[in-house]
DNA sequence: TATAATTGACCGAACTGTCAGTCATTAATA
DNA sequence: TATTAATGACTGACAGTTCGGTCAATTATA
């Protein structure tokens, strides 16, 4: 009988062994050794479990953004409040960029620079889709804070994606200087200033009234 | 006595010929002969003006962000009042994030890459010292806000990344799909949600008041 | 003015280093 | 031993850079 080995696990363990050195040195930079080496297999092997490059390169990046999935969706199953599940959220993505995912997140720059540029052909991986999909969950929940009269009417779509931008914003920033701030504390003082932003437009009128009766 | 030629001149017009290629097919993608079809000349003359590739591409970086800087440099210099000193970084935001600069932005990405890692060399050039200006300009206008009574004391340093991440992240979006949005209601919505959030922490007392007098 | 001399901008063929991917060989296992 | 797994030297394509030749513009000279 033939030697066996269970593909599926050997496949992961490459992928697992990719996603530092990709998120360290980018996806040109890493070269098809450096994997090998990380994984303490031959360049060889690799193409036993990937058919290119770029395979691993789009694997791993499902294989972070599932990772990313799951604790979401682990954090906002046992909610029902929309606005409590809007906090879920912001408590949810401290979770995905901290500690142990901490050196897998650089890897998302590169796909955000391929994606940016390969919008328009129906690529096997897109940006956009990932930015529809979680623009879409907090627009919901929005809008159902809305319905609920939670916050004031507002341009849902609109804001779902200020609040995407801005979570994404710092996490650039963070992962460029992580000494600046802790994710936590930026993250909180986002989730505060805009929850309170989002329920303060319904006191348009006050702000208005103050002015003409300046204290 | 040959042709002569302003070098000067002739090096930006190469430089101008190169950022819209960089944007569109990023630096990798992008040949030294793309470059030269683009500019009109042949391959080998970019090397009498320019080292390499890199040094193109970073001329290119500084030559964007220059121009960025002087459009803002441009709105705020006429006014005092902090306050509108936001509101007026936002315009110039707006402009510069709008028509003619929406060709050079996506070579922003490649930056942001290429800049996350190399963030410990100190590098020709550098995604961290260029959020830290941006974030010192904000923090300097929000610290005069909070002197001047204006917002509530806040961390002004977390604020100003945070807002410096809301407008990096919104344009990301819309560079990934324009169609979403226009960037002026993005950044009109973001500029309203922050500034009626940081002005709330002040209003508590007005809106405790408001409560006992209801309109 | 006509023509020769001079210059350096311009060019692209050729050179060169770099890898992604292949494949002939070896190792391991049942 | 038969079969699969693993390997790393090899290769071919690719793209940044070089460099010797060309040529248009300018100046010097008769």
């Amino acid at each position: 009988m033939p030697k066996v080995v269970d593909k599926k696990e050997k496949r992961e363990k490459i992928l697992e062994a990719a996603i530092p050195v990709f998120a360290k040195k980018g996806i040109v930079a890493t070269k098809m050794v450096d994997i090998a080496d990380a994984a303490e297999i031959g360049k060889g092997t690799i193409y036993e479990y990937f058919k290119s490059k770029d395979e691993i390169f789009i694997a791993a990046f499902y294989y972070v953004m599932k990772k990313a999935e799951n604790i979401i969706a682990r954090r906002m199953s046992s909610v029902d409040d929309p606005l409590e599940k809007l906090k879920f959220l912001f408590d949810a993505w401290k979770e995905i960029f901290s500690s142990e995912f901490r050196n897998h997140l650089e890897i998302m720059i590169d796909f955000w620079a391929e994606g940016i540029r390969n919008k328009d052909k129906k690529a096997t991986f897109s940006l956009k889709k990932i930015y529809d999909e979680n623009r879409k969950m907090i627009k919901d929940i929005l809008d159902e804070c809305v319905a609920k009269g939670k916050i004031y009417p507002v341009n849902t779509k609109i804001v779902a994606s200020v609040i995407l931008g801005a979570l994404d914003g710092e996490m650039v920033q963070w992962i460029t200087d992580p000494k600046l701030f802790t994710i936590e504390e930026s993250f909180d003082v986002t989730a505060e200033i805009i929850l309170t932003g989002l329920k303060k437009e319904r006191a348009k009128n006050d702000i208005a009234q103050k002015k003409r009766r300046p204290t």
